[in-house]
DNA sequence: GGCTGCGTTGAGACTCAGTCTCACTTGTGC
DNA sequence: GCACAAGTGAGACTGAGTCTCAACGCAGCC
């Protein structure tokens, strides 16, 4: 996402204090383009040497999942991924070969979830709905011939 | 779920053994009506000591999530539970307070896939919707003053 | 029914993500 | 500059899930 201003300034708008550790998180985050696991952070700040604990990448990012900077994603493999987002309700597509992530509106979804409602019973409080599959750039590579080795 | 010999004939017709413990596991799952988690298979089974170990219950809920005899869901807790659930592609919604799943066709929800993937150019191999909320029947027990104990 | 091969099993060691505790540090308001 | 609460790092801990390996037992064959 390249920018780690708007994940210090949700911290900042937050009440949360702004300590080097935290801009150290939000620079990591910034720097992925796709979605990261806890553990990939921690290896990048130890390979970076920022001297960022386990404990605080951890405790980072459940703050800024609570605000929305972030938000986690089940892989289709069990493991616990992150992206950088928006803070607005929104799902993701996922690039099952590159982890590029996409957000997609909440729009056509929504008279889903109402059907759903309707025809179960259930009052539904909360859904997430997450997309796998090729992104444009990987269709691409996967079409070309020659990179198909 | 009520009937385990849909879990055994799903093992046999794929060509696995039916050996004593899987029958087991199949009991456990059958007697489930909501959602459940590998842990709580492995506390039954000491429970009813039924001698299963807790490296065959997981084994054979892989082979069960295979077969689509069980389905994998993430839980907002993040939580990894299973449900036990016809082999056809479909999406559950759950309730928070008991755990009592239903199951929802992909009907609505394919044009919502359809129309993600002309959007963002991303070909959808795989997708996964989870709605979590209340049950008719929490629903009932919230709206009566003396159950909100 | 007995034999045999190999798929399956249980026990337990292991890995790894995530949590918790606690003494220490640091950001922020005054 | 000071005080204090929020935040931190280290490392112990927990628990889910995996792996290994010797022993077991199911199913096909005779």
């Amino acid at each position: 996402m390249g920018d780690p201003t708007s994940i210090v300034t949700a911290l900042d708008v937050a009440g949360y204090r702004l300590t080097e550790p935290r801009r150290s998180v939000a620079g990591l985050i910034a720097d992925r383009t796709g979605h990261f696991t806890a553990a990939e952070l921690v290896r990048d700040a130890r390979v970076r040497q920022l001297g960022v604990g386990r404990a605080t990448i951890f405790r980072t990012l459940e703050v800024l999942e609570d605000l929305g900077a972030v938000e986690r994603l089940d892989l289709p493999s069990g493991e616990h991924a992150y992206v950088g987002c928006a803070p607005a309700h929104h799902h993701h597509v996922v690039c099952s070969r590159c982890g590029l992530t996409d957000e997609i509106d909440d729009e056509g979804l929504r008279a889903v979830v109402a059907d759903v409602a309707r025809r179960t019973g259930y009052r539904v409080d909360d859904h997430r709905l997450e997309l796998f599959g090729l992104c444009p750039a990987c269709l691409d590579r996967a079409a070309t011939p020659a990179a198909t080795a």
